[in-house]
DNA sequence: CTCCATTATTTACCTAGGTAAATAAAATCA
DNA sequence: TGATTTTATTTACCTAGGTAAATAATGGAG
């Protein structure tokens, strides 16, 4: 394993992203979750009701992806959709089952993700991030705006 | 940045994986192709004609999700699905055009990747590699092959 | 105020990924 | 041989992601 190839890197990049998220919406299931949903969740209870372009924007999703998670996420009752003054948009709140029930999924997903880094010391943890800042940002071109 | 989080790292590297994805499937598009088709079609070109089964081992995706892709690339014309001496199984096999598209379509993608990475250096490349391969494994668990 | 551009959300139509269960053919076993 | 199990592929049903175009409401310009 010398030389590095670019195809095998992003090759094994898929490959654990797609691992990763398999297992993580594996646990989750339990407590009839996915990642995308809970994501939505975490984003809510940090910052409370958004809008949902403000839930886009900040997860970095189209607005047709939101707009469908959040439906799913409202018919399962996770969260409700209320009318704001700009009547063109919809604030986002989360329900009060959704946040009795935040502490025990964050629970879940605490362990879930520190048994996905047990092999990876702090150090190698803090390289990690900062070479995925470095990937995909051509040097100077801009990002979507 | 300095102490990391293992939420903002799992962030990180999916919002990364996406917009690679995207951008990748961005520039495929003018060779009428997606990621996940090139990356059969690379597997066909170096190993030679393969069952369905052994292509989706080889990438780690389930069954359906491999019938579904080659459909669509089999209405599309890259490749073509030939009775086998068992006949449970398929042997897929790129058609003339896709192995003549290749070498165009090859360039294409090392052209993108080498952007993608422009920002790190041989050695980074080496050590996100690592990285990454300790990811997601608890523990003793092995690699691919 | 009216017309036009912008903005928030949705709808329609794609691909990719997953699980569970159904077929169909081969292999095994009694 | 006949019955059972395994294996390869498919079908049905789910989530997540994307683009393009349609609504609907707001905001500005004239």
């Amino acid at each position: 394993m010398d030389n590095i190839n670019n195809r095998d890197l992003f090759h094994l990049l898929n490959q654990r992203v797609r691992y990763l998220s398999k297992e993580i919406n594996n646990r989750l299931n339990d407590h009839g979750l996915y990642a995308s949903q809970w994501s939505i969740i975490f984003c809510l209870e940090r910052f409370g009701p958004m809008t949902q372009t403000a839930i886009w924007k900040y997860l970095n999703v189209e607005a047709p992806t939101m707009t469908r998670t959040l439906s799913r996420m409202e018919k399962n009752g996770w969260i409700v959709r209320m009318q704001g003054d700009d009547k063109r948009e919809r604030f986002i709140e989360l329900t009060e089952e959704a946040k009795q029930k935040f502490t025990q999924v964050q629970q879940s997903t605490d362990k879930i993700e520190q048994e996905m880094v047990a092999n990876l010391s702090l150090e190698e943890k803090k390289q990690l991030y900062k070479l995925l800042t470095k990937l995909g940002t051509t040097g100077e071109e801009s990002h979507n705006e």
